[in-house]
DNA sequence: TTCTGTGAACAGATTCACAGCA
DNA sequence: TGCTGTGAATCTGTTCACAGAA
């Protein structure tokens, strides 16, 4: 069905299709049928070129003129992002970082479903976190298989990170999230993204000394 | 006093100083006293090749056949990223996600102290987060002065987030964090790095369509 | 006339290859 | 011999310039 069955598109294009893809939805919402390049370039922060150059990778194009069909376009970008059918979430780790994950509002919008928290604490396991139960890590397996789990998010302590994601790998997760600050190293396949607080705060202090003039 | 006013670090050297830092600290917890590149390069997760590039742009050297002194590079890189002091930060939005980071622990540890939290919530203002109370946002400037903060970070949802960045700006914060899924526009001086768990999903969304052959 | 689509020029980052010191 | 330091080659991504359809 999906014909984005096309080349491989760059991951820098990758990288800026959910920008796009969340402008089209303000657009549409806003009643706009047809969007130019410029002003999808205002809306995410890159230049025009930027914004033809990677709609180019698309099989949706735009008419001289006029611009681009903004239903189109979240259509063809939902499917290339895999967001056609839901996707489903398997988080670990119930404390302070995790809860404020779990009850995070923009899982369902972006059609992700949050599946399943898990801990190893026992004080937590069993416990309610919004509509969910949290499990023992060992149910990992069981749970993915269950609920067909797309993304694994891991939300532990730095030291118990790697044993996390060496559970997720096991269990048939392909894709992870990694909170914890640590480099996990994982099979051929599996691709995982680390999001660090600290790293992000520590080259915002690098601006901070630098970049200014005085 | 640094002798880091050398030629400017490429960006994407900068983007990797705070984990070859963590990963420095880790070796000196453990009594290593000196690190090849490919040790270095084994913790986090580049090839030998990027370490040296990387370190070359610092005034330490490394010692042939040795490596490099885990000390000095421990010193020089906190210095160039701007932690030999403290950095001061200052959080807005105290809700789910702003509680979290409020409670995260791995400020201290990197030279962060957070100094406030404020919120325009009638609500939650004047209520305790750890040891700190929350105030009005209409506070930031006094606080902003006072504290003499550094970083500001927006934990607020998105069509709030605009009106928080310009406030920011307004009460002389150079340096912001944006949990926001939106783009801020801002004066030149002014960095904002955005981190948005949605975008994070979506590419590994991605990865998980394509990416894999079958 | 406006705005797309793309080849060409340019810039930045990574990887390679190897010379040279401990 | 082991590992650093760096120029050269390569690759990736961005910006420019412009031809061409609506």
């Amino acid at each position: 069905m999906s014909d984005s069955a096309r080349r491989p598109i760059p991951p820098a294009t990758v990288a800026r299709l959910p920008a796009y893809r969340r402008a089209l939805m303000d657009a549409a919402d806003a009643g706009v049928r047809t969007v130019a390049s410029g002003a999808l370039a205002d809306a995410v922060g890159v230049h025009p070129d930027q914004v033809r150059k990677d709609l180019s990778h698309l099989a949706t194009r735009g008419t001289r003129g006029v611009g681009y069909d903004v239903r189109a376009l979240i259509t063809e970008t939902s499917a290339i992002l895999g967001l056609d059918e839901e996707r489903v979430v398997v988080l670990v780790g119930a404390g302070n970082l995790g809860r404020a994950l779990a009850a995070y509002e923009g899982f369902a919008p972006q059609g992700f479903r949050l599946a399943a928290v898990l801990d190893v604490d026992a004080a937590v396991v069993g416990t309610r976190i919004g509509a969910l139960t949290i499990a023992h890590l060992d149910t990992l397996p069981t749970v993915v298989r269950r609920e067909r789990a797309d993304v694994g998010v891991v939300a532990v302590p730095g030291p118990a990170a790697h044993d996390v994601v060496d559970a997720m790998v096991a269990a048939g997760l392909r894709a992870i999230l990694n909170f914890a600050p640590v480099h996990v190293r994982v099979p051929d396949g599996v691709v995982v993204r680390r999001v660090d607080l600290s790293t992000e705060l520590q080259m915002l202090s690098f601006h901070r000394t630098n970049g200014a003039r005085g």
